[in-house]
DNA sequence: TCTCTGCCATCACAGAGGCTGATGCCATGA
DNA sequence: TCATGGCATCAGCCTCTGTGATGGCAGAGA
């Protein structure tokens, strides 16, 4: 039993198909059949049941890939710490990144990252979560952040952090800046929502409706920059996390305000390829990244404190 | 990196050596030169340093190894696993055994092992400490059971047992069956006691020194079976594990005084190569081993808290 | 029921990679 | 200074593995 059958194991396991997990591999099916073949017969039991959609694993075969992922991972994970003993960070670095975080705390990150580790030779994938999922499957990134929770074979999930949904308006209408907004109220609001099946647009009708509520009229629209601009010029108002707004906090284009009744939070999961360790350039732009991203939190956990001292001395209307 | 590089890496760091790791591998020593080399390069760091008298592992490779061991054993107890996860009990099986065993408690262990797996294929190898351990490290054995402790790369320990050292005279002496002595009377005795250097030599002379005794007379012999004939006709004593003497219990031939004042005792390890996970049938062995053990060490708990009552029953002299 | 499609198994062949055995070089110790 | 033991290197071989083509099978859709 080899490495390689071992890869070539996990791959077909989390694709269920010869032929994907060829392709993730860049290997040819055959080979693939033939490995999976040699495994079976030195162990003397079938890995997979083979179907005419694929294959499934087989009881053993699903104990093994319990194993084998293990230790694919220490192994990944004993040689990026011998090769980076004595060694600069350094090397590629692919990362994928939802749109609220590129906009909302990338940019010191990057710049502290590249100040500090000139040698990474970074990649960052602005992306959905769907996309950005596959992406880390199919080990073309390091890392990605996506909203929890997820659930994908092949995939090292952990928390990450914590994200308040903001009611974002453009600027001067009737609320003031940081005034609150009850999510009653928001219900009757003209609202931009990521289109359905995304992950958030299916958090926030579920909280509608644990209110009995129903959004009067919504335009579904899965990007969210252009949702900022297209707020910021018309009177429809969207939900977004607190993070992406960082940019807005001084109210010149947009004005926020925090949903309470209830307030709404998202969980951001970090998923690696299950098989790979992290390599200290990742870790890197990972500290920086949950270091702004925990200050980006701890300025909205003021601003959620002060919201009433804002409204008393910015009366509403 | 691959599995081959992985298990001739770790042979090489536990022989300290290139040529004798080749032997041990049934390999050439310019093959294990290049595998090395490959590692090296692709890791970009030295993994030993070279030197006259063989090689030194760095602190890298020293770090390596670590990780190598955890590796190759997780993953045979993975196929082992299984491989038997709908199989019955069978395929070969090493044992190395000292003397103490294979004449205490071995036969009930072996008759019970074959009447519940009659597709082992057992072999037992009866032999002392130093033997056994070279065994176990080299690959020979599935596992051993030796006195503790033992401090050996490669070799998996865990602690087994313990058991008691008894004083063995020929019948019909002036002190009665299973009358118990004190290690200052031992002293004066003539004494068979294992070669120095032997482990269990060397505990014994620990314990007199801290007694402030030194035996009088003593006849150095490495040979547990031949000290117990000799002993049987000669005024000769000798100091032994109880496990052996169990035969002995009926006093026919022997009769067996446990030793107070202070008490003996030894601990056993059980050994096996740190690579390698134990098969369904070294479990199987080692279960009925430590039972049967177990059982010895009981019937002479008892022995030892009966004997002021057997004193008193067939008085000294 | 028939066909079409997608999937896996098998095979012969080509290629790569690793292993071997010989040789060379170096350090050590007598 | 020489003998010894140990590792590095090299050319060639050989094994083993992956490739690409082909075939068979099962399910889905008409």
């Amino acid at each position: 039993m080899n490495l390689r059958q071992l890869s070539a194991f996990v791959a077909i396991h989390e694709e269920g198909s010869f032929s994907r997990a060829a392709e993730r591999l860049a290997a040819t099916q055959s080979g693939l059949s033939m490995q999976i073949r040699n495994m079976e017969e030195r162990l003397g039991l079938r890995l997979f049941e083979r179907t005419a959609r694929g294959v499934t694993p087989t009881e053993a075969g699903r104990h093994l890939y319990g194993v084998a992922v293990d230790i694919l991972h220490r192994l990944d994970a004993a040689e990026i710490d011998l090769r980076n003993l004595s060694k600069i960070v350094s090397g590629p670095l692919a990362v994928g990144l939802m749109p609220t975080f590129t906009r909302g705390v990338l940019a010191p990150v990057l710049s502290d990252l590249i100040a500090d580790h000139p040698d990474v030779t970074l990649r960052v994938i602005e992306g959905y979560s769907a996309l950005l999922v596959e992406m880390v499957a199919a080990g073309e990134l390091d890392f990605a952040v996506v909203p929890h929770p997820v659930t994908r074979e092949g995939l090292r999930v952990e928390a990450f952090g914590r994200d308040r949904e903001i009611l974002v308006m453009r600027a001067g209408g009737a609320r003031a800046h940081l005034a609150p907004a009850a999510l009653a109220e928001i219900a009757s609001m003209k609202l931009v929502l990521p289109l359905r099946g995304n992950a958030r647009r299916d958090r926030l009708e579920a909280a509608f409706a644990e209110s009995g509520l129903v959004p009067e009229a919504t335009l579904d629209m899965d990007a969210m920059i252009a949702t900022l601009d297209f707020v910021a010029r018309s009177d429809y108002a969207t939900i977004l996390p607190a993070t992406i707004c960082t940019a807005d906090l001084g109210g010149a284009e947009r004005w926020l305000h925090p949903i309470v009744d209830p307030a709404l939070s998202v969980n951001y999961a970090l998923i690696s390829p299950a098989t790979r360790a992290m390599s200290p350039a990742a870790r890197a732009f990972l500290d920086r990244l949950r270091i702004a991203h925990a200050e980006s939190d701890a300025r909205w956990t003021r601003i959620f404190a002060e919201g009433p001292a804002a409204r008393r001395s910015q009366p509403k209307n």
